[in-house]
DNA sequence: GTGTTTGCAAATAGTTTGCAAGAAC
DNA sequence: GTTCTTGCAAACTATTTGCAAACAC
C-alpha cells in the first residue's frame, strides 16, 4: 500500500491525500484507459474525497513533470493521462466509441529515427495517433 | 487571380472578401509554414483588412470541412492550418525555434495500415508529430 | 430580394493562478 | 515552525455562438 508513496517521494513530492488518491486511480487503470482531469475529479467525488479540480490539474502536471504520467491530446479536446511505462507505445483512437488501443512497432521508431537523422533533428518525443472506427461491435457510447 | 475563387465555389462557399484574403494568405505560405487563426488575423490587420477574429475561425473551419486546409494541433496549444495537399505528410516540430519540417514515409503508412488491420480498426486519419530540436543553427526565436 | 456571411460582444470549455488556510515533515 | 500543498474563486486562452447589419448572387 505504501508503494505509491515511495513513487511520490522519489519524485520529490510530499505524500498528500490528493496525490496518493490520484496515483491510485491511475494505477487501477487497465491498458488503454486514459483519464482526463475531469474524469479523475469525478471519480474522487464519487469516492467521497474532497479534492478540488484545480488540485487535480496541479497534481497531474506535477506527475507529468516528474515523469510519472504521460499526457495525450487526442483529437484536440481536453488532455488525458496515463501512468508512464518504460516502453514507448502509440495509440489508436476510435472516434465513435472513444476506445483507445495501444500498440508498439519498433520498425516505425526505426524509420522515424532515420528521418530525423536526415533532417538534422534530434527527436525528444513523438505523438502518433491513429483515428478511425472499430470494425467490430462499437456502440457509439462516447460518453 | 480568380483561381482561388474557383476553389471557393467548388467548395460550395460564396466568394467573399474574408475568404479570398485568407485563402491567399495560406496560398502564399512556403512548405513548413503553418498559421494559427491569430497569425492570420494579424496578417489581415497589417494588410488593413477589416476582418474579425471570429470570422477567421469560421472561415478556417469551413475550409477544413471543405477539405481545403488541414488543421494541426502541435504540442497542445492552439491549432495551426495549412493548405491541404494531395500527398499525406507528417511533421517534425522544433520545440526551440518552432520551425516545422514535413516528411513522408510510405513505409510508415504501410506498417500502420497493417497495425490497424490487426486491431480491427478502420483508419480515417492519423497524426504523427516528431518533437525535438534542429541540430544546426536554430536561434530560440519561438516568436 | 433572399439567403448567406460578417463583425461585434458575450459565452464557453479547458486549464491555470492568486491567496489565505491547512497539512507534511 | 517552516515550507509545501490545498481549495476556492477569479483569471486566462483558444475558440464558438447569438444576433442584427451587410454582402453575394
Amino acid at each position: 500500500m505504501a508503494l505509491e508513496n515511495q513513487e511520490l517521494r522519489k519524485a520529490g513530492l510530499k505524500v498528500t491525500l490528493p496525490r496518493v488518491k490520484i496515483y491510485q486511480i491511475l494505477e487501477r487503470a487497465g491498458e488503454g484507459d486514459h483519464f482526463s482531469a475531469e474524469d479523475i475529479y469525478k471519480i474522487l467525488m464519487e469516492q467521497g474525497e474532497d479534492v478540488g479540480l484545480a488540485t487535480v490539474y496541479r497534481v497531474l502536471t506535477q506527475f507529468e513533470a516528474a515523469g510519472l504520467v504521460s499526457r495525450h491530446h487526442f483529437e484536440g479536446a481536453h488532455s488525458v493521462f496515463e501512468l508512464a511505462r518504460d516502453e514507448h507505445h502509440d495509440h489508436v483512437v476510435c472516434v465513435k466509441c472513444g476506445k483507445v488501443r495501444e500498440f508498439s512497432e519498433p520498425k516505425v521508431s526505426e524509420i522515424l529515427d532515420k528521418v530525423a537523422e536526415e533532417l538534422g533533428f534530434s527527436i525528444t518525443e513523438r505523438t502518433l495517433y491513429l483515428y478511425g472506427t472499430c470494425k467490430d461491435g462499437c456502440e457509439d457510447d462516447k460518453a
